[in-house]
DNA sequence: GGAAAATGACTGACGACATCGACCAGATCC
DNA sequence: GGATCTGGTCGATGTCGTCAGTCATTTTCC
């Protein structure tokens, strides 16, 4: 389904978008156009969800990093979803089992900030805070073989 | 330092980072050169920090996915870290404030992987595991305004 | 078992693109 | 007020992506 030359066209990728099909090609030891087809399959099979862009977020001011576990008060589940995805701020937010019903990420420019949007969900939920004050695993990916 | 231009810049390459430099230039109203030039000065500053890929980890037959709450037995910390960044199926990991000293992203194919997987650190720390099953914030940018 | 079809690759030609040098306009600074 | 720095355009040149046509290999089906 996914072969040797696939990984190797997707690896090659993670580091470097950006990357010339010829680049891929040399890289794979296929021709470009067999290269943009391969890559057509993955986009269409939904391997290669998006090419993308990784971005400082202390550059526009985002000093502060939180991860955010929040629990809804009875009744507030849908709600407190719909705040969490329409506050900006959240750049991530999963819905996981367990006490905590979901698990978010917060990028604010300021503790005044970070107190100000999390007032507004604590009048839906309970809130618990950790700042992130170090990232010892960048994002990566789990090994493909 | 980051003008109306370079945002649209980074949005543009947010949703898609393989566009040429003349789409881009279309977009932004400048000439391809002068993009080149801010994209150059973009990577150089590390507003820009890299062009990469979103990857469906199913793919992979990464069916579960879950969220690890990490605290260190007392004198485990440098080597509870360690582990965490050996071990590839973390896909991503904090070190926070709190109780809890890191938060990491756990991707495996099994029940029975994620067993294993805990149990390894189990020696070195206390855990508390939350699977995803479902997110409802996939990763965005904060708003850059 | 063998013919037909489908798959996945290559090549070569052509149009699109990135890049480079030369040049220009406006702000800044002695 | 002229020198300089910054950030832009334009046009030429070489590289790259794409498309059509071809071919070998594998799969499918009778």
């Amino acid at each position: 389904m996914t072969d040797d030359i696939d990984q190797i066209l997707i690896s090659a990728l993670m580091e470097d978008s950006r990357r010339s099909l010829k680049a891929l090609a040399n890289l794979s030891g296929l021709s470009s156009p067999s290269v943009a087809e391969r890559l057509r399959r993955l986009e269409e099979r939904g391997v290669l969800r998006a090419y993308t862009v990784e971005v400082d977020p202390k550059c526009f001011g985002y000093q502060l990093q939180a991860i955010v576990r929040i629990r809804p008060l009875p009744g507030q589940l849908q709600e407190v979803e719909r705040q969490i995805q329409a506050i900006a701020e959240f750049t991530e937010c999963d819905k996981v089992t367990g006490e905590d019903c979901f698990i978010a990420r917060l990028h604010v420019r300021s503790m005044e900030q970070l107190d100000t949007l999390l007032d507004k969900l604590n009048v839906l939920a309970e809130t618990n805070t950790a700042i992130v004050k170090k990232t010892p695993v960048k994002r990566r990916l789990p090994p493909m073989a």
